[in-house]
DNA sequence: TAGGCCATCTGGTCCT
DNA sequence: AGGACCAGATGGCCTA
């Protein structure tokens, strides 16, 4: 994980401690403050954001404190205790920054400790755009190129997850590739990435119509679009025709193999599955990598049984994958953007629609919350 | 040129 | 006291 830091650990606060007693503030700080350098190199150049002030102020305090020549340079060593003087008691109500501060010291403390916390917050976000960045990586990829925005990543990651989920619960009989995939049609039409997009995440406007479940998802779409859905008794939304089952199938099998990724080790189930009493067994990237298992049904809220434990190291079955750029099915950028209908802060709930009425008329639930790629 | 996206700065709050 | 976290503000870059 990189990280960079544009100021020294070495704070102004532990270099005030020492100095506190030295009148020469001013001075002291000329000749012993630590010079505002980056100890890494900062991050690849950004295409986006403004030019950081962090620059500027930074050149103005190493400017105003950097040091002469012939000055010492070097970190400041605390004097030893031998040499060290009582400690003066200070006058209650005063903090350590303006005790026996002038003015102008104590803004200048307090700048350099402001410049701390950005540097601090800095290294935050880029931490956590790094981990964003592995989520991006870690989803199908795009043919397009397009970078998805950090709200793209999130909504699209978690519509993934579902949807993997969703697959891996369904029955598990029918063997399809991508090749099949595209030679199928649905109500006349080829499956391209407009239905694909309209079927599974992005329905139109128009589809969300009350009087399937949740509005918006999923199932809704396939409805609208003409999908057969079985309806035994004892409705169950999920249990749809086989043949838009092998179409839901193998859509979300090539965005898999497309972009599951192919080294890390992963541990799964979730964390919070380990709050329950079976320790469940921990499962590698080829498990993953494989096609679903049969009988292999990752806990949901309403299965909380514990995993069966998938012997991949001698399963032949393991498919190869195909990397990211043998992947054929295109999305566009629009693909990704739209919040799960199954989101609490989902734009159908402005049509009345909302998360918890998913919930009731659908007996359908969101997954766990998935760590099989740490971020 | 407006709007989206982003990085950064900033002050407040909470926690250790 | 100081760091982590958060959200609002700001301004740069890019694109339609």
């Amino acid at each position: 994980m990189s990280s960079y830091c544009a100021l020294r650990d070495t704070s102004f606060d532990d270099f005030e401690e020492y100095t506190s007693e030295d009148s020469g503030f001013e001075k002291s700080l000329e000749s012993n403050m630590p010079p505002l350098v980056q100890d890494v190199p900062p991050p690849a150049p950004k295409k986006r954001g403004r030019k950081s002030l962090k620059d500027k102020q930074l050149e103005l305090l190493s400017a105003e404190f950097k040091p002469s020549l012939g000055v010492q340079t070097s970190t400041p060593t605390k004097p030893s205790s031998e040499d060290s003087k009582p400690k003066r008691k200070y006058a209650m109500g005063k903090s350590r920054i303006t005790r026996n501060r002038s003015p102008t010291q104590v803004v200048k403390i307090k700048r350099f400790r402001r410049l701390k916390a950005n540097d601090r917050e800095r290294n935050r976000m880029h931490n956590l755009n790094e981990a964003l960045e592995k989520l991006r990586l870690t989803l199908p990829t795009f043919p397009e190129e397009t970078k998805l925005t950090k709200i793209e990543t999130l909504r699209f990651a978690y519509n993934y997850i579902f949807s993997l989920v969703q697959v891996l619960e369904l029955d598990d009989d029918v063997q399809l590739d991508l090749e099949k995939l595209q030679s199928l049609t649905l109500s006349g039409e080829r499956i391209n990435k407009e239905l694909f997009d309209a079927m599974f995440i992005n329905p139109p406007p128009h589809f969300m119509e009350p009087g399937y479940g949740c509005n918006g998802d999923f199932y809704s779409s396939m409805h609208q679009y003409g999908v057969t859905m079985n309806q035994p008794a004892g409705y169950d939304p999920r249990g749809f025709s086989n043949q838009n089952y092998q179409m839901f199938r193998g859509a979300f099998e090539a965005a898999y193999n497309g972009g599951a990724p192919k080294t890390l080790n992963h541990t799964y189930p979730p964390a919070s599955y380990h709050h329950q009493e079976v320790q469940p067994p921990v499962y590698n990237a080829d498990y993953y990598s494989a096609q679903p298992q049969p009988n292999v049904i990752p806990p949901n809220f309403n299965n909380p049984a514990p995993y069966p434990t998938p012997d991949c190291s001698v399963n032949p079955s393991i498919p190869t994958l195909q990397s990211p750029q043998q992947q054929t099915m295109h999305y566009n950028s629009s693909f990704y953007s739209q919040t799960p209908p199954w989101s609490e802060t989902s734009a159908y709930s402005d049509s009345g629609y909302t998360a918890d009425h998913c919930r009731k008329s659908m007996p359908l639930q969101a997954p766990p919350p998935c760590q099989a790629y740490p971020l």
